[in-house]
RNA sequence: GGGGACGUGUCGGAAUUGGCAGACGAGCUUGACUUAGGAUCAAGUGCCGUUAGGCGUGUGGGUUCAAAUCCCACCGUCCCCA
């Protein structure tokens, strides 16, 4: 038999699947559907091992899909607009859109060489218009019903560039420019948003998806609810009697109103300039300063020491008409709640620190039980526990507990009173934000919205889209968006009143285009609307969703809100767009560090293809780690799957043994193929990898012994070859394919059915157990697979090690954990 | 600072979720074949000990007949914080 040739046959399957349609996927009522999903590529120009890490193992879980019956779409396709285009074009000179579409091209014959399943006649490319139509399409519609406005609000700006920047182009704890090392400051620009905000509850209930834990917690502390009041306090800005403005405070711990005995303010307050008298505008100017160049990690940390300036003004507290002074702080931040707190020094640790820097009195309103009275003067840290009010005038002795929002007794109670009297109301504030869009660059979908100086803001008809981007485009850094800057683009007409107007000149952000791509794959070609309803009503939702966890908070929630968002505007249906979503780890270099090209740790999957094969590669991607955990590269190590896929090819290529096995050999052949077949089915629905191939490579051992002992050709090989090829082919589709037509069966083994294990085979007739005595393994005991317990027990204790063991006491208990051991206690 | 994850041989990792720790693989050692070996095959490989046996899953404690797995404290590493 000729030698594994890994690069004839790839090349001549990958051939043959694609003039064969093997993975087109179209509608199919008689089967059940998958839809599988993996994270669309950005195209950086190459395909690194961290797609092949993504893709491989979700193409392996789609075809195990597959060959269990089902109808699966795995569709493919680019993640087409974005920066690094725009950099491409401002270092070399090369227009984005070429730049793309060449990355494009030489991503597409990487993904080929892996030999995925993919649906290639499904492709979409974010950066086409026919694509960016339907983005376009999508804001209008979110325009239209009141989750799209218009806000000024602060971008990130490099003074020295003179351009704003995105959050990945501000580097270091110094927030500095990643071309100029110039700190960036904050500009003011008018931008579009999204509501994500209105969506923050419904986001917060995972129960009809199976996410991991880990990204439900990253949702929930990113979209981070707290409940409580909102209360307003009047103001006295000189101290005198003069009214001021009011202000509103969110708080979460109402029931220590009556501890509050300063109030604080974040530095960029809008009634900071007015509460603050001439005398002490300069101190108050210099503190603003300095707060705007930390950033909220920084400022929000309670390790700091703490900072601020008091005001010179005064606040009254509205449950008991103290006066109390106005602070500002740089841990107060503006963009949590209202940016104003009520400090409540004995039950706040970080209030409690302030107090006690600045001299400000601290009064404790909760009172632990069992604990002497705690006193404002000698308190050393702040009490955050439950316990009774104390100071709080009719709600003295409410009891307290720890448990947050209305679940709290004492919390509930204040509130009530508060809305009674008209003090404060109930309140729930999110750090959830709602979802900036705006960007002040190129290479990016058109905002479709038009500016005319009486009608305002409207939509471009939903006739006349898409909004093309021009070509012809000017590269200079200036700040501005380079659609801004071109002689006629932005000149158009008025919607409404037909007069002159001006198109929008931001692009949206490239997680627009991502937030609802799985749509896109269901009909690509489709100019009738976004999709077409009865590709829609057959494949939707996602079934397996798989992809990077650095996803977690952005796209992730972005793709969920998005869902929700149409569904409340009846363009789909269903509670959320992916149900089960699976995360895999990173492939680190082989230093350990994340690879990258600085680096020089980078290895290239198109090297490794050439040398090893992509069955080869596939198969030690699942097997040198965790999938969901990733670990180093190890370029040693490789070898081992190289070896495998070697004694695959060779023993089924070379089975010229004589059959003349004993009966036992088969028989435990048999058991050990459907054993395996049980745990690799078992692996593959968890996402195992690594365990497949150790099952498969222990097998493949068990079948050499067979082998040796003359078991080739006989009805148990025949079926175990038969099972295996199989169980390989989700693994290594090309050489699974390769040795299937080899062994004479029908084409393609990728549309066979995954088999069944034989139940009965993996039993065996006798079972070892270990026999520990006062927990020690002391002996071995062999008895009959149907003994009975007082079988097992008699035979146990007349073994020798437990006798020994015994020293002629009574043992007191004899635990029997069936099929594993005994445990005899003594 | 807060939130989260993790800690098992020389290395990657396994342990059917409380039941014989170290599967599978890398590396290493020895041997066979060989002009040759970075090919292939075979045997060995947690630590201490000549054996009997003892010890062993970051450290210390606890629960249990039984703990890598559950609980508490500590140490360390990594990730996230618009």
């Amino acid at each position: 038999m000729a030698d594994y040739n890994h690069t004839k046959i790839e090349k001549k399957w990958q051939d043959k699947w694609d003039q064969d349609q093997l993975y087109r996927s179209l509608i199919d009522e008689s089967k059940p559907k998958h839809y599988a999903l993996t994270m669309l590529p950005y195209p950086s120009g190459d395909l690194h091992n961290g797609h092949w890490y993504a893709m491989a193992p979700s193409d392996a879980h789609a075809r195990y899909m597959r060959m269990k019956g089902y109808n699966v779409l795995f569709p493919i396709g680019f993640d087409a607009f974005g920066l690094p285009a725009e950099n491409a074009a401002i270092k070399r000179g090369v227009h984005p859109k070429k730049w793309t579409y060449k990355n494009i091209e030489n991503m597409r014959r990487q993904l080929r060489s892996m030999g995925a399943m993919f649906d290639w006649e499904r492709e979409v490319v974010s950066c086409d218009p026919e694509y960016y139509h339907w983005t376009e399409w999508f804001f209008i519609q979110l325009f239209k019903h009141g989750l799209a406005y218009r806000k000024m609000s602060p971008v990130d700006f490099c003074p020295n560039c003179n351009t704003t920047l995105a959050r990945e182009q501000v580097w270091g704890e110094d927030r500095h420019c990643e071309r100029c090392n110039t700190p960036v400051i904050k500009k003011d620009l008018d931008q579009w948003f999204f509501r994500t905000t209105r969506y923050a509850d419904e986001l917060l209930d995972f129960s009809p998806i199976d996410w991991p834990e880990r990204v439900q917690t990253l949702q929930t502390n990113w979209i981070g609810r707290s409940e409580g009041a909102s209360v307003i306090f009047k103001t006295v800005p000189s101290g005198d009697d003069e009214q001021g403005d009011p202000i509103e405070i969110f708080t979460t711990r109402p029931d220590t109103l009556w501890g509050a005995t300063f109030m604080v303010l974040s530095p960029e307050h809008p009634l900071v300039d007015k509460l603050t008298p001439d005398d002490k505008k300069d101190e108050v100017e210099a503190y603003k300063q300095e707060a705007a160049r930390q950033s909220d990690i920084e400022r929000e940390a309670t390790d700091k020491e703490k900072t601020g300036v008091f005001t010179g003004g005064f606040a009254i507290n509205p449950v008991n008409g103290e006066k109390i002074p106005i602070w500002i702080a740089d841990y107060v931040l503006m963009t949590y709640g209202t940016g104003a707190i009520m400090a409540v020094p004995a039950h706040d640790e970080r209030d409690f620190e302030f107090a006690r820097k600045f001299g400000l009195p601290i009064i404790p309103v909760i009172q632990p039980e069992g604990e002497p009275d705690l006193d404002g003067s000698s308190m050393e840290i702040a009490y955050i526990g439950g316990g009774k009010m104390i100071n709080s005038a009719q709600f003295n002795g409410t009891l307290v507990n720890e448990e947050k929002g209305r679940k709290n007794p004492g919390l509930s109670a204040v509130v009530d009173w508060l809305e009674a009297e008209g003090l404060g109301k109930e309140a729930v504030t999110y750090k959830l934000r709602d979802w900036l869009i705006s960007r002040q660059r190129y290479w990016g979908s058109p905002i479709p919205m038009i500016n005319c100086k009486k009608c305002g803001w409207n939509p471009i008809p939903e006739d006349q889209l898409p909004v093309l981007l021009p070509d012809d485009i000017e590269w200079k850094p200036t700040g501005e968006s380079p659609l801004k800057l071109h002689p006629t683009w932005a000149k158009t007409t008025c919607p409404k009143c037909g007069g002159e107007a001006t198109r929008e000149t931001d692009t949206m952000d490239t997680f627009m285009c991502s937030s609802w791509y799985p749509l896109r794959y269901l009909s690509p070609g489709y100019d009738q609307g976004p999709f077409d309803e009865n590709e829609y009503n057959y494949w939707m939702p996602v079934d397996t969703y798989t992809g990077g966890i650095e996803h977690a908070t952005m796209h992730l929630i972005y793709v969920r809100f998005f869902h929700k968002a149409l569904r409340d505007m009846g363009i789909v249906k269903g509670p959320e767009p992916m149900i089960q979503l699976r995360n895999q780890g990173m492939v680190l270099g082989e230093d350990r560090e994340k690879m990258s090209k600085s680096r020089g740790n980078v290895v290239a999957p198109d090297e490794l293809v050439r040398t090893y094969g992509a069955d080869t590669l596939r198969a030690y991607l699942m097997f040198f780690a965790r999938w969901d955990q990733g670990g180093p590269w190890d370029s040693q190590g490789i070898e081992g799957t190289v070896r495998w896929v070697r004694r695959v090819w060779s023993l089924f290529t070379d089975q010229s043994a004589p059959a003349s096995a004993d009966a036992e050999t088969l028989k435990s052949l048999r058991r050990k193929l459907h054993q395996t077949l049980e745990s690799v089915t078992r692996d593959i629905e968890q996402f195992q990898f690594n365990t497949i191939i150790s099952s498969l490579m222990e097998l493949l051992n068990e079948m050499y012994r067979a082998r040796e002992a003359g078991a080739a050709g006989t009805d148990e090989w025949n079926e175990t070859l038969e099972i295996y090829l199989k169980m390989m082919a989700p693994v290594c589709p090309h050489i699974a394919e390769e040795l299937w037509a080899l062994n004479g069966k029908p084409y393609s083994i990728h549309t066979q059915r995954w088999p069944e294990a034989d139940k009965a085979a993996t039993m065996v007739d006798e079972i070892t157990l270990a026999v520990q005595v006062n927990g020690k393994v002391r002996d071995h005991v062999t008895v009959p697979a149907s003994a009975s317990d007082d079988e097992i027990k008699s035979a146990v204790l007349a073994a020798e090690g437990v006798q020994k063991n015994l020293a002629g006491k009574e043992p007191k208990k004899v635990i029997i954990i069936k099929g594993k051991l005994v445990s005899v206690v003594v």
